[in-house]
DNA sequence: TGAAATGTTGGGGCG
DNA sequence: ACGCCCCAACATTTC
């Protein structure tokens, strides 16, 4: 009897290195079909935004190559899952998938369909682990609770082992004869007005991209990570996230490369840099750990209480944030950065993202989907994290009268002005001590196209004190 | 993974 | 020499 092979449904895990899924799929025997399928009405409330979208394209092309490498090629489909596998089933006489495994709870619920149907329809389907170092069952406080503090969590699970990093097989054999596909362009991926200029200039979808950005980072900036992490002007991050997001590199391969690199190079620094990073891993790990566990997150405050906190609804406030003009010169170089990068800083995201709660005390709702349009690495369990921890209704939260100052913020992060200069040109000629401020500098110095601040600090600062009293009184 | 308000200390100017 | 004041620098507490 001829073994009709199996089908590996790519999801989250755009890779063929360190793929659990691809190589249980190879090791069964038989051909592999590879399909990807656009599902974005399976993602419950948060199908992907337009960066992200605009990544899938690249990273779809660029697996597409890497199969074709190994004498396979991908299987582009649109429509329901479970149709389009059945479908697939019946072209090529399957009876087994591979996946790997998601956390967001839409993909939860929608997996679990799939498989159980399958199953019941006489297939084999084998889930594996690729996105994650430890899988969130089974990490618990020693109440059988799920940790809701970072420190405790790192501690449970910083020592287990991860495993070793599998190849890539060198063949990856295809069906014959191959399964029809879809042209990429029909999955309407790419913006139909062309808005990808800089996101085409910044970044290098795919495996290749992610690797190039590792190696660069572990030659030119390692060692220099712990102080340089916080200054957006440098380069002084590994600006891995959306390559994370997509799996075109597993988080593993993240570790062992970094792991590997310390135990080579002994330069004053690497080893403590390299620790640093391992510990910004393991935040992700982290937010995708608290998604699992609280799959209402995406929607609501993991803080019940919060649920009464008295946001304003103001449209041209959240507008002027959005389009970077706010008026407080970090903020807006953030805002801008992300429109035209799709990325943004670590330490501008938390500037910008606690202006719009705390100053402007508009929900952290709002800044999540704006985020969650606008960068190419929107991933549900660390843009809900991340908004919550700044609103201070999340885990291991910011404490709510925890308020960043931009102005300060500006000062210490972007001392020489050289972020802001990057992204607000209208303030590149102001001297320094005004850059961070530019209300401040003299009528004739200052910027006319900039705009003055939408609100003022200090009265920005004591409203925001006064809402969160207000929700603890009510 | 703050910032502001408040408290404390110690050196220097000065009568 | 001494007490007094000012205030920067640092520490603590408060939001």
């Amino acid at each position: 009897m001829t073994n009709a092979g199996t089908i590996l449904w790519f999801r989250q895990d755009l890779r063929i290195a360190d793929n659990p899924a691809l190589v249980a799929a190879v090791r069964r025997g038989g051909p592999v079909t590879p399909v990807y399928i656009g599902t974005p009405d399976e993602e419950g409330a948060w199908p992907p935004g337009a960066a992200s979208r605009w990544w899938l394209h690249q990273s779809l092309a660029a697996l597409d190559a890497a199969l074709r490498a190994r004498g396979n090629r991908l299987i582009l489909r649109r429509g329901p899952s479970l149709e389009t596998i059945r479908a697939m089933g019946r072209e090529t006489g399957c009876r087994a998938i591979c996946w790997n495994r998601r956390y967001e709870p839409a993909a939860v619920a929608r997996d679990a369909a799939v498989a159980r149907a399958l199953k019941d329809e006489g297939w084999d389907v084998v889930i594996s682990n690729g996105s994650l170092l430890v899988e969130p069952e089974g990490v618990l406080t020693g109440q059988g609770r799920p940790y809701q503090v970072f420190t405790p969590f790192w501690k449970a699970v910083r020592d287990r082992d991860v495993g070793e990093t599998l190849s890539a097989p060198d063949i990856i054999p295809a069906p014959r004869p191959l399964p029809a596909s879809a042209a990429l362009a029909a999955l309407a991926l790419e913006p139909t007005v062309d808005w990808a200029e800089g996101l085409r200039e910044t970044w290098t979808p795919g495996p290749d991209g992610a690797n190039a950005a590792l190696r660069l980072f572990l030659e030119e900036a390692v060692a220099d990570y712990p102080e340089k992490r916080d200054i957006p002007g440098e380069r002084g991050t590994a600006r891995l996230s959306p390559h994370l997001h997509f799996g075109e590199i597993s988080p593993r391969a993240v570790l062992h490369a970094i792991q590997q690199h310390a135990a080579l190079d002994s330069a004053p620094g690497v080893l403590r840099g390299a620790e640093a990073v391992l510990r910004q891993l393991y935040w992700r790990e982290f937010a995708h750990y608290l998604l699992y566990h609280f799959p209402h997150t995406p929607e609501r405050p993991l803080r019940p209480e919060f649920a009464r906190f008295p946001w304003r609804k103001d449209p041209a406030a959240l507008r002027a944030w959005q389009r970077g003009r706010t008026g407080y010169p970090l903020v807006d170089a953030g805002m801008r950065e992300l429109r035209r990068t799709g990325w943004m800083h670590n330490r501008v995201r938390m500037a910008a993202a606690s202006f719009l709660v705390k100053h402007l005390l508009i929900s952290w709702l709002e800044g999540a989907r704006w985020f969650w349009d606008t960068l190419v690495d929107a991933d549900l369990a660390n843009n809900t994290f991340g908004w919550q921890w700044t609103a201070g209704c999340g885990a291991d939260a910011a404490p709510y009268f925890r308020i960043f100052n931009p102005v300060l913020q500006g000062r210490r992060f972007d001392p020489d002005g050289a972020y802001v200069r990057k992204w607000l040109p209208e303030l590149a000629g102001l001297p320094q001590r005004f850059l961070h401020e530019p209300w401040s500098a003299p009528p004739d110095q200052r910027a006319a196209a900039y705009p003055p601040p939408i609100v003022e600090h200090a009265a920005a600062r004591h409203r925001a004190l006064e809402a969160y009293a207000a929700m603890r009184t009510l």
